[in-house]
DNA sequence: TATGAATGAGGCTTCATTCAT
DNA sequence: TATGAATGAAGCCTCATTCAT
């Protein structure tokens, strides 16, 4: 738990930014990315537009920083709820069972989080390797999800071939099909998909693993 | 071959339409949907900034028009090419390798063609439903991927389980990793990825075939 | 007296575009071009901000065709002016009076404009080269101030060496000086430095003579 | 030589001063007036964008202190460059060519550095005038140009009818006609209109000679 | 004295859309 | 059917200036 010390002044700025960042995010998931605009963010945010500026580039910028913020965020909280999981139960899980709980895990927030999966679109994949999520005064450190899955992997003494590309195969997996069945129905319903997608995820890592 | 024929004034209005839909890819491919205008649309195809409106509804129908039309093209591009190739070689292929040759042929062209692949960005799939491309004066009908694919199973007297699934996830997973991979060379290179890739259809395919 | 015939639309954009120069005129004379927006010359000439776009690049574009028109139409009314002197009296001017007639004249109107002096700054030359003044439906064809001077040295027998530097080097005298000394009576007061001015552009002008 | 002592806070509050002036000429010369902003000016000059105005009132204020200090430069260094001259020659210059030699000197001086000529404009005059130049440390008290002329004058025994008149009617013939000269080769290149420029000095210095 | 984070008014400009021709 | 001049709403972004530290 490192912990950073700032002082007023950089502990000002830290505020006014997360204020525009969760604006933003507001915004952004209720009336469209195209239709907000940088007064409605500032005025949200209470902060002059000329602020605004001095935090980010354009629209696109904060869209982007919010997008990576998110998709970090659902990773994390995934990981904690398997972490919980797995230290509330006896049962003992495989490698493939713990890839399906997060997958699990994750298309079940976002089949209830329909802006959120619209805003995130299909680039879950980026709170893979993304930048620290909104940063506070005192703020734990975060755990990056591969560092996580590799280490529960050398818990289990199970090694994934071609880890990297297995992951983000993964991910990309479940986000662009997620999208269009949540979204659309597309080509068939949310509940009757699932078995499917995660039969596909269990033949991919069973594949992987040595 | 059914063939359509078409009055003078039907053809000159399909000239039209089909100016501004190359002229609306074009610009699109080349300075982005976001920087284009309707005028510079309208200008390049050489009809004025009203007639656009005879045509589309905005620029957001034109450009969704246009994915749908160049998706369906790359199918259709890959279903002849596979049809070629079949009757030029005595080689037979597996259900398996005729999958592959078809995502060979399309990610073949989409890491050659980049502007084309940020521009479908991340709909691929559309092409799969869609519309019917650019019409012309005298248009073969064209073959639908899935009616296409169907037919090739039921020669090879193979069936697939969760046929619609099977394909829509195939292609998804195409779409959504070449996307990555070849503009950012995101997680590993496209030469190192494509195996892999190849090796996840397999596994997918083989699993369906009951 | 050439004049051309304009069809209806051709006209209503003349108007348009004379509309916007009076306007923008008016504000730049009065509370001056830095203070004057975009929005207050579309406003005052009772078009579309969006049709100022149409007619001039942006601020620092009418306003230099202001200029030009301003300075040319000054030349216009002292050539016409001394035309009128000259055809009502007797009296027969030397070359060096006719110079000195144009002078008081512009230097007089000047004088009593200050908001016009102000306005062309020391920009006064670009009338001897500039584009055509206002247009509208009907338009005398205008004489340029050389063809105008050179005809008048022809016809009374009198041929100046350096023409074109004669000519620029007494505008740009007139003009800078007046500027000074009208504005800020510096270093004398307008009315004493007058016969000083006519008595420098005497000597220039003689010595010109071949 | 007279020499003025600062103390150590005195000092530093000039060099601040200094270093904004300098900072803001270098500005004003490359990228315009127009595009030079006081955050620019601040930062270029290492001093917080609120110090900027405890010296200057806005940005015009700096700009006409440049222009007078750059203009009495022009005149200083052309004063104390005649001197030299006349005192490692045994010739004998006569008011005039004194006159054309001061001239020969600012118009070369500006016909090589144009940055420097764009900047001044057509405000030359303003350095007869103008305040102090940079103030540093121990300065030598600096000579106005109309004193200098009128001990010219003096020594050599002439006297000038119309003096300021005169002085203030060369400058203003040798900036605004070099102004368009220079800059646009406008009505005729620069090294043909020199000959014609120090005839028609001559001529005005000569008449001027009682 | 010096700073620079914060402000927010307001200029600029674009561009989708209309409608008279 | 086709046009393109005209519109003006709308958004972006800058930047001079202030003021708490």
């Amino acid at each position: 738990m490192k912990k950073i010390k700032m002082n007023k002044i950089d502990l000002n700025k830290e505020k006014k930014k997360n204020d525009l960042l969760s604006s933003a995010y507001e915004l952004f998931t209720t009336v469209g990315v195209e239709n907000t605009t940088i007064t409605q963010i500032a005025r949200k945010a209470n902060v002059g537009k000329g602020t605004f500026y001095l935090y980010f580039q354009d629209k696109y910028d904060i869209r982007n920083a919010l997008i990576s913020i998110k998709t970090n965020e659902i990773f994390q909280e995934a990981m904690k709820s398997l972490n919980d999981y797995c230290s509330h139960t006896s049962e003992k899980l495989s490698v493939s069972d713990k890839f399906i709980y997060i997958t699990d895990y994750i298309i079940t927030k976002l089949s209830k989080d329909i802006a959120l999966l619209k805003y995130i679109s299909k680039n879950l994949s980026w709170g893979l390797y993304s930048t620290p999520a909104f940063q506070s005064d005192e703020k734990e450190e975060l755990i990056d999800f591969k560092t996580f899955t590799m280490s529960m992997l050398e818990k289990d003494g199970v090694s994934l071939k071609n880890f990297d590309m297995t992951i983000f195969t993964i991910v990309e997996l479940i986000n662009s099909t997620c999208y269009n069945v949540i979204l659309n129905g597309d080509p068939i319903t949310f509940s009757d998909y699932k078995p499917y997608l995660f039969r596909c995820i269990r033949l991919i890592i069973n594949d992987s693993i040595a």
